[in-house]
RNA sequence: GGGGAGAUACUCAAGCGGCCAACGAGGGCAGACUGUAAAUCUGCUGACUACGUCUUCGCAGGUUCGAAUCCUGCUCUCCCCA
């Protein structure tokens, strides 16, 4: 796996570039749509590739380490084929789980214990296993198993859990080393940068992370809760660091907003949750700003759900129709609106990219951001 | 015709002398959500000239310092026997 940086915008860091795997050429800026447990919630692979145009998505090792299990998806062929999904896929190495189920693990030097939220049942994690478990799933991109550290936090423990994480780090690289892919396909390992929301933490964790030359590197512990202010200057100040020709993936972020913002700082893959978690729970972005389609005065709208949207379910459906579906908790409202979310954001990035390429990215930004702040 | 049970806020349904503007659930209205323990969670939901006042528990009287709660009558609903 390779990357290509292409262009750099003449007025800011913002980038384009390609990224080849052996499931096929990513085009970046892009954003990943979050696929936990081998589906992205409520669609359809196709409509993945065909409605919403993912390029890549996620998948979570905790989650399918879970269930259904290494025994079920190492005779499955990995989860290219379990999932029938033949595009590039990344996973998640559980390193944001030891933020998350926090209060259902135990973190030691040697690795992290949890204890299943499924059925109650302890596992440990080690950097060693996370990579042993990935090369079983079998993504094209696979992620250093890490502490997502929360916010806010402490300077001390940020330090040493920063230390602690790279350490965990060279020991990712040396069980890389020490196994090959299991499918005939490459796999390469991504590190994280890690240090919380202290310049001097950041630089040097950017720094360390750097010398290891991967073939793309992250940066994690950010959009944990902390204010937006502070995630722009971390990304900006380990864009600084990073090199150049290697791509730079912010994870977990973001709003729209958050990521016209770190594209323009030089970033050049996302992923979150929230278009597909929101759209579930009745929000949508929408070209013209934010809605909660669930509410009242969207009762009797039965314009397009948005009049400027690229995907087939924004001519297709009404305002007024999705609004009936998700106060009805039918499971095709929720469809609807994921589709619509993530087609949204996949459009926000590919228009980037398309802006970046024939140079009025700036100009187009600032009109994006002040429609992007609307709440409808 | 006889016997029994019951009528509580938008709905269902607790409460059976003061701690009741009235538990709970649904519904309604709004909010939250950033490498998914999330089809989840939170708040509000009698009226107001609101840290207080006013009108509510089928209807009308009564007992009591005080009633959704006790008594009497009425209206209606359901069940059983003829």
């Amino acid at each position: 796996m390779h990357f290509e940086l292409k262009h750099t915008d003449s007025q800011s860091k913002a980038r384009a570039g390609l990224m080849y795997t052996d499931h096929g050429v990513i085009e970046t800026p892009i954003f990943m749509p979050v696929g936990t447990a081998g589906t992205v919630k409520t669609v359809h692979q196709h409509e993945l590739k065909d409605d919403i145009k993912a390029d890549i998505i996620l998948g979570n090792t905790y989650h399918l380490f879970l269930r259904p299990g290494l025994d079920v998806l190492e005779p499955a062929g990995g989860l290219h084929k379990f999932m029938n999904w033949d595009m590039p896929i990344l996973t998640d190495s559980g390193g944001y789980q030891v933020y998350s189920l926090s209060g259902a693990r135990k973190i030691k030097e040697e690795g992290v214990t949890f204890q299943s939220h499924i059925d109650g049942s302890y596992h440990f994690f080690s950097p060693e296993k996370a990579i042993d478990i990935q090369r079983s799933i079998g993504a094209d991109i696979i992620m250093a198993f890490d502490e997502c550290t929360p916010y806010p936090c402490d300077y001390n423990y940020a330090k040493r859990s920063m230390h602690m994480t790279h350490r965990w780090l060279k020991r990712c690289f040396n069980q890389m080393d020490a196994t090959s892919p299991k499918y005939g396909h490459e796999q390469a390992l991504f590190p994280i940068i890690q240090g919380s929301v202290y310049k001097d933490l950041r630089k040097e964790s950017a720094e360390k992370i750097a010398s290891f030359d991967a073939i793309g590197n992250a940066i994690g512990g950010l959009s944990v809760g902390e204010p937006d202010d502070e995630l722009y200057e971390m990304t900006d100040l380990v864009c600084g660091i990073l090199p150049t020709d290697k791509p730079r993936y912010l994870m977990g972020v973001g709003t729209p907003l958050n990521i016209l913002e770190c594209i323009s700082m030089g970033i050049d893959m996302f992923d979150c949750v929230m278009p597909s978690r929101n759209a579930r729970h009745g929000m949508l972005f929408t070209s013209e700003g934010i809605i909660n389609i669930k509410n009242k005065k969207w009762e009797k709208d039965f314009s397009p759900l948005d009049p400027n949207g690229t995907s087939y379910v924004d001519s297709t459906y009404s305002k007024a129709y999705l609004r009936h579906l998700m106060r009805s908790k039918e499971h095709l409202g929720m469809q609807i609106a994921t589709i619509h979310n993530l087609s949204f954001y996949l459009w926000l990035v590919k228009e980037a990219r398309k802006r970046i390429l024939d140079g009025t990215f700036s100009t187009w930004k600032a009109q994006m951001v002040l429609k992007l702040g609307n709440r409808l």
